[in-house]
DNA sequence: ACCCAACTACGAAATCTTTCGTACTATTGT
DNA sequence: ACAATAGTACGAAAGATTTCGTAGTTGGGT
């Protein structure tokens, strides 16, 4: 049994491209170019280059259809999202959850039916409360 | 009336070092070098390197202290960290700070005190706004 | 069968960041 | 005054990432 290799974690031009991946499935090169219209504008071989390497660093996998090669992010978008976290965590906010919570809430607040849920997840989270409670059986 | 320069985000090693000034004030580059002592261990001028790059960028002043120089973070914290996160929502969480907080909280999940803070926190937070109030709706 | 458009492959340049070696200077203690 | 020590400055190598130009290939339409 294949131990999955442990990535590297993906760079900003990687990242955009699982961005893609992660949100609309399988596409080819051209596909994810196409959809890539940010800020700065990129050559098509730039993008193709890219996902190149993400394929062989495994970040990627493909599937050849026709003379095209339709590509899938090969790694889980929660846990690249909790690896790249993690290092942010610790070189922004020196490894306080805490602060980078409120900082992000402060900047971004949610809507009222988010902050909704947040509150039942925290609810859930503590740590303090009655032990046997099962998170999953609990509503609200 | 000058406008504060813009300053490119800090890099990874940059942040390094302003993570101690931001902790412990105005440091010399030994002072900030022996405080370094991660996994990855530094020779003093790398570190003395990236700080005087750091003062030509204007992230860092310096004051002489007769042979020593003594730096001081030029970039006011909080305002770093939220450039930095800005992007870094971006980037790996498509915008979505709801999903960013409860990722973060799920597996750095904080003390009680903590949590209770958070709750306050929240409470503060909501304006009592209708949820579509939030034009950034692009989950993931 | 042939040409054009759409792709891929490959290599290398251009940037950016990080790291370190070497040289130079000032201070301190003897 | 002199050596040793602790600093700084500078330049350049090493690495990593991003970008793009060029060449080759495949498939489809006419």
């Amino acid at each position: 049994m294949p131990i999955p290799p442990r990535h590297a974690p993906p760079t900003a031009a990687e990242l955009a491209v699982l961005q893609q991946l992660w949100r609309r499935g399988p596409l080819s090169v051209r596909q994810v170019h196409d959809s890539l219209d940010g800020a700065k504008p990129v050559v098509y071989t730039t993008v193709l280059k890219t996902m190149q390497v993400m394929y062989e660093r495994g970040l990627l996998s493909r599937e050849a259809q026709g003379r095209k090669h339709i590509y899938t992010a090969a790694v889980a978008q929660e846990a690249t999202q909790d690896t790249l976290l993690d290092t942010f965590l610790d070189r922004a906010f020196g490894g306080s959850a805490k602060t980078l919570v409120m900082r992000a809430l402060g900047k971004h607040t949610p809507s009222a039916a988010e902050l909704d849920e947040l509150r039942a997840f925290l609810n859930d989270l503590d740590p303090g409360k009655s032990p046997a409670s099962n998170p999953e059986n609990d509503p609200q």
